[in-house]
DNA sequence: TTCTTAATGCAAACGATTTGCAATTGCATT
DNA sequence: AATGCAATTGCAAATCGTTTGCATTAAGAA
């Protein structure tokens, strides 16, 4: 989520100083992942994209979800299912919380499981380097 | 993990009983994952079921491994990478910390966290009905 | 042993993602 | 503003894991 009324990073001055170009379609795919509140695939960011300049491709969807997940301005999920799912990834950590029925996608924070998390994987001698946390729910029926 | 010393669950009966027929490249994947401490995915479990009787393909890998979920025999996971690995069902629920650098499966399991992600989809008004944590880790540097 | 039908092997199809390549375009340079 | 060149693009073809159609084989009930 990125309407948490937080700084919107700019990205654009970033790659610039990366020495990556700002093209158009980088352009359109930036603004598209800052103004949306959910999880889209590439084939959603592809269409969103169209509908403002018909000539981009889905490659070039993928290969810029691909820079933009390098240079940590995206992270990139995969839910149960068929594709990825992107997210701008401005906002602290989060976890997710899948309606299985409807697909939708909601975020939640535990610090106490993140803790128990650390505690775990230090105990085996680890260090984590990311995780991932999924519960895949249905709506609670009444009483 | 399956070599908890407890009980071998008898799939051979179960899927008699589903009048499911017992086919000999069934009975040696079968083998194969009661055997096995790892999780293996379906190319694996192929090469290994190929040493055995070279006439098995990975269609019926593939066929196999579903219809064994289906029945509840094993789980499938789907962590970073590729291909799907999978495991025999028996034993108790338990989650993955995976070593990014030797793709090692370690299997751990916290009450604590598993309390609290039920909290968690309860106060958001939903149900557990699956969940995935993975951990992805490198073992940590000494000192 | 016979018979019916589920299960198999094979090759082709699949869906998501990646890639080779020739054409385009950002942008640093005049 | 015009130039030049490497980075980026669109397109089509390739890849990868997995699934599927179909003719053939083989469980296992009778
Ligand atoms: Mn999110
Ligand atoms: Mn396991
Ligand atoms: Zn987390
Ligand atoms: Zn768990």
């Amino acid at each position: 989520m990125n309407q948490h009324a937080n700084q919107k990073p700019d990205y654009e001055r970033e790659m610039r100083r990366a020495g990556v170009r700002i093209t158009r379609p980088r352009k359109i795919i930036l603004q598209i992942l800052g103004d949306t509140d959910d999880h889209p695939d590439a084939m959603e960011i592809f269409q969103r994209a169209s509908a403002i300049d018909s000539s981009i491709s889905l490659s070039t969807v993928y290969r810029t979800m691909k820079l933009l997940e390098g240079m940590g301005a995206i992270h990139r999920h995969a839910f149960d299912g068929g594709r990825a799912r992107f997210e701008q990834a401005s906002g602290e950590h989060h976890d997710h919380l899948i309606d299985i029925d409807t697909g939708d996608v909601i975020e939640f924070h535990s610090t106490k499981i993140e803790a128990l998390q650390e505690e775990i994987a230090r105990e085996l001698g680890y260090d984590i380097m990311h995780h991932r946390l999924e519960l895949y729910c249905r709506k609670r029926r009444k009483g």
